[in-house]
DNA sequence: CAATCGCCTTAACATACGTAAAGTCGGAAA
DNA sequence: TTTCCGACTTTACGTATGTTAAGGCGATTG
């Protein structure tokens, strides 16, 4: 599958993506074409797309827009545990589990293909570089979701901050929606907070810290990070468990 | 599989817990227990079997002991990010990603199968149980870490560290090694401050506050919970993300 | 037997971060 | 236009948790 063939095509950032963990086939790519196209939905901000508790019975590939996975406690307190960005695919495998153990939920509007678990199962069965690239992904957003566990338990504010907007810049970066430094930032600082699991305030205070050392500009929704390797110095940050290189 | 085939069987934690996952075939679970037998190994305790950064090519899984993932930061700051306990199999697919994104280092000594990558895709491709089983346990594996972030993002210590041991004890629980209430626990109370992201002072004051409500004793390397309802409401626990119910 | 070591415990003190509250600003709605 | 609302910002203050330091105690070692 080649990039040329894939502009203006909705499916671009998924095929990108999973091409990058797992190099699919052409067949695969073709078979993952047409499943997309079949099942394009879109749904606005705030929505949930799945609730926690509940089960799922197929599989969700995100075209564009952003999106969150959360938890919350029976007080209301809420973490998010993970960014949904263009390009990811929703609980490939999930629905071996009775029950879904989080919620999905919109931050802004979005586009994106529902596969029924019969066809999904079907696509997988058929290519095994498609197999393969979606367990990729799995694996590696347990990966990252590790990598959030250290970030919360061991850095500090500053860091913790920091090394959330280094990884969402190098993911927006790998399906290729940074452009110069810039990207889209539509997150507002009560889920940065509930994503770092620090205060509102406390995100606040800690932006101003990183856009009054000019580290960051963070403005209209936009981010544009100046100095990505002080930023990534400081947040201890190291794109390797984003960067899946194929293995024999 | 039946249970009584299992006494004195060095396979049986695993058996179980697969089992619970995804019933497996007779043939399946035959198949398994000769890999096991075949790769046998022991290691000593506070020894490294995986290192963050290297690459690995064989599956292991768990028979006596525990262990645990964890990452460090470049100034030594450590987080654990993940108990491994009897039954538990380790990476049972991150062989698809070129390197590990953490290490794995015993707490006691235990005793593990090792099974070549070869032969364990064999296993998967002969037993589609198996198969299923294995992605199974990555999944929960999954939902544990989402746990986890939410644990030490949005937890209080006392809420977060009777967390953990309402979830070491379920877990053992499953795997038919808790009695009456009462389960090994050879984890420092360092050990316990790198997983829940507090200090080891601060471990300790939780600890003897949990001790002083008579919700639990903890001592010798044993623990037992007094009284599981009341810590787990304490915790916020609810075990349905450890708890795989089969589904169609 | 003394010496050492790892782990646990406690105390005193420091601080990063949370909470509460109020004000600003821009965009959407009426 | 006016009103409203959500998000951002800032201040003042409180506290949960971290840091440093020291002592105890059992197990291991020489």
């Amino acid at each position: 599958m080649h990039p040329q063939k894939l502009e203006g095509n909705p499916a671009q950032p998924v095929i990108r993506r999973l091409n990058a963990l797992r190099p699919l086939s052409e067949h695969g790519a073709v078979l993952l074409q047409q499943a997309i196209q079949e099942g394009l939905h879109r749904a606005g901000p705030g929505e949930d797309l799945v609730i926690e508790g509940e089960a799922v019975d197929s599989v969700r590939i995100i075209l564009s827009g952003w999106l969150c996975r959360y938890k919350t406690l029976e007080d209301g307190r809420r973490q998010i545990v993970n960014f949904i960005l263009p390009g990811d695919t929703c609980d490939a495998h999930l629905y071996l589990l009775s029950v879904m153990d989080y919620s999905i939920g919109t931050l802004t509007s979005v586009s994106y293909a529902e596969i029924k678990r019969s066809l999904f199962e079907k696509l997988v069965a058929n290519d095994r570089s498609l197999a393969e690239a979606f367990w990729c992904e799995t694996l590696v957003s347990g990966a990252t979701q590790r990598e959030w566990t250290v970030s919360i338990g061991r850095r500090v504010a500053l860091e913790r901050v920091a090394h959330l907007l280094c990884e969402i810049q190098e993911r927006l970066h790998q399906v290729g929606l940074v452009d110069d430094g810039s990207c889209a930032f539509p997150v507002t600082q009560i889920d940065l907070a509930d994503a770092t699991g620090l205060s509102v305030v406390h995100v606040n205070r800690t932006l101003q810290e990183l856009r009054n050392s000019r580290l960051i500009v963070l403005r209209d929704r936009m981010l544009t990070i100046n100095d990505l390797s002080a930023l990534q110095d400081l947040a201890l940050f190291s794109p390797d468990y984003l960067r899946t290189k194929r293995r024999g």
